[in-house]
RNA sequence: GCCUCUGUAGCUCAGUUGGUAGAGCAGCGGACUGAAAAUCCGCGUGUCGUUGGUUCGACUCCGACCGGAGGCA
């Protein structure tokens, strides 16, 4: 029988990577990570990277090991972290799919492939220009002559989407829409379980998160970021877009006060977290065991370990 | 004590010559197939500080009171 994965899932602050080392340590498993963010190297402290007193030598993969000076994507990782998991499973361990991102745990279970273009990419950087040189709607008319169906789901003020839609075409002369057909197509290439973790009032979520934040600064996390630009990270780079380092810059160039970048890290945080729920709210597959007050992680560790077991984990 | 300004949505504020109110932010909901911690969309009833009065009708005018800021003493 083919082994399932064990994903955990939620919101920033609620528990998961706790819940990673817990569930590998009881399963025989070891730990893929999820976030597109703590893949860069380097970005520790404001990622809440897993340490090394946090994994209990648990193995963790997918974590600091791109460079953050180029730009990783959803293919990138989806391929990369595949790959962890098929040696995970060749050892005959128990694959934990840890993280926060939606779009990327999506990427990695379903297992289709994405149409060619990228970030920085020559077609994607001539749509770039003409959209600041023609404006939306005339890329948006060009885009519902090619691709009506697509056109009509794009919002012409979402710019990305809008140019992803004709980079698709001009990169595979297929359609976005026949895209997204053949992929739906794709059966998964893995099983999971998923188990979701988020607390039960949002105001216990926000106070953590604050705290959280509170305790990144204290640990240094002005000083991780003024390492990155010392090493040569850029500032648009999508490292440096990371919730907790963005806001760093505007203090470090003196354009907010310390109190002022520490505070919207707080409310960024909030947002990331609500829309990390908004994704994962439907997907109906997932087991969810809210906290109250506080995260009780022995309560959460038997309730994941008799949804396991009732879906075959061992 | 006197004078001036001020009190409108959780916050910052608009509100034209009286016809019972609207923006930004926050918040809430949603979308999401190579930047996703990104990008984008939708949702605005609140004793208009309280209380008398003028008026057909007051957030809008007048009085008193309560709170805030500043000035003069």
């Amino acid at each position: 029988m083919k082994r399932k994965l064990v994903c955990v899932v939620g919101p920033t602050a609620c528990g998961k990577t706790k819940m990673g080392v817990l569930l590998a340590r009881r399963f025989g498993g070891e730990v893929v990570s999820c976030d597109s963010m703590q893949l860069y190297r380097g970005m520790v402290i404001g990622t809440a990277a897993p340490t090394n007193d946090e994994t209990e030598g648990v193995p963790h993969h997918m974590v600091g090991v791109y460079d953050p000076r180029e730009s990783c994507s959803v293919a990138r990782y989806a391929d990369d972290a595949a790959r962890c998991v098929d040696d995970i499973l060749a050892r005959g361990a128990q694959p934990i799919v840890v993280g926060g991102t939606g779009l990327y745990l999506d990427a990695l279970l379903a297992g289709h492939g994405f149409a060619a273009g990228q970030f920085g990419g020559k077609v994607r950087q001539a749509l770039e220009s003409r959209l600041a040189a023609e404006g939306a709607d005339a890329l948006l008319d060009e885009l519902r002559a090619i691709d009506p169906e697509s056109a009509a789901r794009v919002d012409p003020a979402n710019r990305k989407r809008l140019i992803r839609a004709l980079e698709v075409w001009y990169e595979t002369g297929k359609t976005m829409t026949q895209h997204n057909l053949e992929s739906q197509a794709v059966p998964p290439r893995y099983e999971a379980v998923k188990l979701g973790f988020a607390f039960e009032d949002r105001e216990d979520m926000k106070a953590l998160i604050d705290r959280r934040v509170d305790a990144m600064v204290a640990q240094g996390l002005f000083d991780e970021v003024r390492a990155l630009l010392d090493a040569g990270v850029p500032r648009e780079s999508t490292a440096l877009q990371a919730i907790g380092y963005k806001e760093c810059l505007a203090y470090l160039d003196g354009a907010a006060s310390r109190e002022d970048a520490v505070a919207e890290i707080k409310l960024r945080s909030r947002q990331y977290a609500k829309r990390q729920l908004t994704w994962l709210r439907r997907d109906t597959g997932i087991h969810w065991y809210l906290w109250k007050k506080t995260r009780d992680f022995q309560g959460a560790l038997a309730f994941s370990t008799e949804i396991l077991t009732r879906y075959g984990v061992s």
